[in-house]
DNA sequence: ATAATTTCTGGGAACGCTCCCATGAAATGG
DNA sequence: CCATTTCATGGGAGCGTTCCCAGAAATTAT
C-alpha cells in the first residue's frame, strides 16, 4: 500500500491553489472564497485526508492533552474520577494521557517527566502517599503549565485543590453512630501523612466532643492502609477488655475488611459492633450486611478538576486563583449500622 | 516567566557546537566523543531541559502511541484491561490514548479519527454493542495502521483478536450446575448481536446436550443487557408453572443484580435456585451469599492485546498474521451454587 | 477615472527535532 | 610522507502545520 500520508500539499497541489489556502478552509478561516473552502474539502473528504495533530501540535507548541497522575488503578476510585475528567476534556476538545504512579515516589517523578517530554498543556494531579518532596511538581510550576490537585492533594504548592469534605465526612457519620445510641466508637484510620486521614480523624473527633463522649486512645488505630493488616488490628479492638461497639473505618475497603473478620468472629452486626465505611465505593451497596458509608461526588471530582484545569489553561498565568473546592459528601446508610 | 522552552539550540548554542551533535549527545548515538556528550547532558540536566516528543513525533512521524477505543468505563471490566496494556505499553515506552465510544457508534466512529489525527502507531479495540459498518475500521488497515481486537472483536476485519473461551466458560459454569443436581437451568443471555452472548449460549446447550438433559425454549431468554430488566425477566422465570431451579447469567452484573431480585422473592439461594454469573467481578466476592462465576484473566486480557499490537507495530504490515488468543477462564465456586 | 479600502491568496519563516551528507582532523597503513 | 580509513562534527533538508506579511484583484469611495 501507499505508505504516505496525503497532507495539505497534496490538496493544495491537485488544486492549484498554495497550502496556505488550503490550511485555511480546513480550519474555518473567515477569508477564504466559499467555492474554494468547498472544493478543498471535498477534496479532503475523498482523499481520505486527516489532520495530522503531530504537526499541529509542535506547530502551535501545544498539545491539546491533559496529564493525569493517579497512585493507583485498583480501586475503582481514580477510574471514575478519570471519566469525569475525561468527560469535560473531550467537550473542549483535549486528550488524556494517564500515568499510574502505582504509590512511589520515584514512578511519580517520571511521570512528571512523561507529561513535561509530551508538552501537555496541563495536569491533574493526586499524590502517592509517600511523595514528600515537591520538585517535579514545581518544574511545572516553572514552566508555566498548570496544575491541578485532587483528592491527594499538596498544600505546600500553590494550586487549586478539588477535595471532598472529609472532614464533615467523618463529623456526619460518627455522629449518625452516637445517634444509634453506641457509646465505644472505634476509628481504625489511615496514615497521618496523608491530609485526608488527618481530615477524617478530626471529624471523628470533633462529633465525639460536641456529644461530649470521651476521645479513646486504645480505640483509635492508624494504619498504612494495607488491608492485610486489617485482621490483626480488628482483633486487638475486640480483644479490648471494653471492646468498641462501633467502627469508623477510613475508607470502604477497610471496612469491608473489617466487616468480613467481624462476622468471622461471630459478632452481631450492627447491633454488637456498627460499622461504617468511607467512599461508597462500588461493593458496598453489595455485600451483606450492607456497608453504611459517606459517598462521594467521584466523578464529579474529576469534572471540577478537569474543568478548574481548562480555566487555568485558558487564563494568563498571572490571574490564577489557588482555589480550594470543597465537594460535599453524603451519608449512605445501610445495615452494618442500623437494622433495617 | 519566561516562556520560552529550552531546546536543543539552546544547548547548541551554550557549548559551542551545532545542534545535531547535541541531537546526537542526548539520544546516545555512537559517534559522539564522551567528553562532548557528558558536557551536552549536564548542561541538559543544569537547565532543566526537557526533550520535546511533539517535535520528535513529528520528525519520525510516528507517535508511540497506541490508542485504546472501549465501549464504556462503568463496569471495573475496561479500565483492569486498559491498566494491563498500559503496563506493557509503558515498558516499550508508549503512551496510551483511551477513548470512549459509550456504546454509541457514531462516537466509535469519532474516536477513529480522533486516533488518526494523532497517528497513533497501533489501536486495540473493543467495539460496542451496535457496531454494524466497519469503515472506520477499514482505514486503519488502508493506513497501515495495526489493529487488535478484544473481548468484543470483529470478525469482519482480518486482524488478530483476543478473547476469552466464553464457550468453555459457559460450558464449565453449566457442568457445574448440572454436577449440582440441578435439572432445570435458566440461561439469562445478552444479544445475540454480541459474539460473546452466542458463544455463552452455545456452550451453555452444550454442556445440556452433553449430559442429555433437555434445552428447554422458555428458560432462554436474551436480553439487551439493560440491568433495569433484569426483575422482570426474573419474576417471568419464577412464575413458570415449572420455575428453573438454577440460572446461569450471561454476566456478573447480571447475576448479582438477579441474585437481589431472587432474595426479594424469598427463595433459598442456592438450595432452590443456584445462580452462576460470568466475569468475576469486583463485588462478586463480597455479596452474600458469594456469587460462583467464570473468572476471566481481565488484566491478562489488556497484557496479552497490547503485546500483540507492539509485535505488528515492530513488524513488517506483509508478515502481519490474524491470530486469535484464546485466553482461559477459571470456574470460582461460591455459595450462589453450592453450600459451603 | 483615480485613490482608498477590502477580500482573497501566495510565499515563507517558524515550531524542535532527526538524520543524511559533507568536511576536516586524527589515525592507520604501505 | 602521502593515501586511505575512521572519527567527530557541522550544515541543512524535511516532518506537516500555522500564521504573519505582502501583493493582486475586486470593490467602494472620492
Amino acid at each position: 500500500m501507499k505508505r504516505h500520508q496525503v497532507t495539505i500539499i497534496d490538496i493544495a497541489r491537485k488544486l492549484n491553489i498554495s497550502k496556505s489556502t488550503v490550511s485555511r478552509a480546513l480550519t474555518g478561516h473567515p477569508s477564504v472564497r466559499p467555492e474554494t473552502r468547498q472544493s478543498v474539502m471535498d477534496l479532503a473528504e475523498s482523499m481520505d485526508y486527516q489532520r495530522n495533530m503531530l504537526a499541529i501540535n509542535l506547530s502551535s507548541s501545544q498539545s491539546k492533552t491533559i496529564g493525569i497522575i493517579v497512585p493507583e488503578f485498583v480501586t475503582s476510585f481514580f477510574p471514575i474520577v478519570i471519566m469525569g475528567a475525561q468527560e469535560i476534556a473531550a467537550e473542549a476538545g483535549y486528550s488524556v494521557l494517564i500515568c499510574q504512579s502505582n504509590e512511589t515516589y520515584e514512578t511519580e517523578v517520571v511521570n512528571a517527566r512523561v507529561m513535561l517530554a509530551n508538552r501537555v498543556d496541563g495536569v491533574l494531579i493526586s499524590m502517592t502517599r509517600e511523595t514528600k518532596n515537591f520538585a517535579h511538581f514545581e518544574i511545572f510550576k516553572r514552566k508555566g503549565i498548570p496544575m491541578v490537585f485532587f483528592n491527594r492533594v499538596c498544600h505546600e504548592i500553590e494550586a487549586p485543590k478539588v477535595v471532598v469534605d472529609d472532614y464533615e465526612g467523618a463529623f456526619k457519620a460518627t455522629e449518625h453512630l452516637i445517634f444509634s445510641g453506641k457509646e465505644r466508637i472505634a476509628h481504625l484510620a489511615g496514615p497521618p501523612s496523608l491530609y485526608i486521614s488527618r481530615k477524617r480523624l478530626e471529624g471523628y473527633k470533633d462529633a465525639l466532643r460536641k456529644h461530649k463522649r470521651p476521645i479513646i486512645d486504645e480505640l483509635i488505630i492508624s494504619y498504612d492502609l494495607n488491608l492485610e493488616n486489617v485482621k490483626i488490628y480488628i482483633k486487638y479492638l475486640l480483644d479490648l477488655p471494653q471492646p468498641p461497639d462501633a467502627l469508623f473505618a477510613v475508607n470502604d475497603p477497610t471496612a469491608i475488611e473489617a466487616l468480613k473478620v467481624i462476622r468471622e468472629h461471630g459478632l452481631k452486626i450492627p447491633e454488637q459492633i456498627a460499622v461504617v465505611g468511607f467512599s461508597n465505593d462500588y461493593g458496598s451497596a453489595l455485600i451483606e450486611p450492607g456497608l453504611t458509608t459517606v459517598a462521594q461526588p467521584t466523578r464529579d471530582i474529576g469534572r471540577v478538576s478537569a474543568q478548574l484545569l481548562l480555566d487555568q489553561i485558558n487564563t494568563d498565568s498571572s490571574f490564577w486563583k489557588p482555589i480550594t473546592r470543597v465537594l460535599k459528601t453524603e451519608l449512605i446508610i445501610r445495615g452494618s449500622s442500623q437494622r433495617g
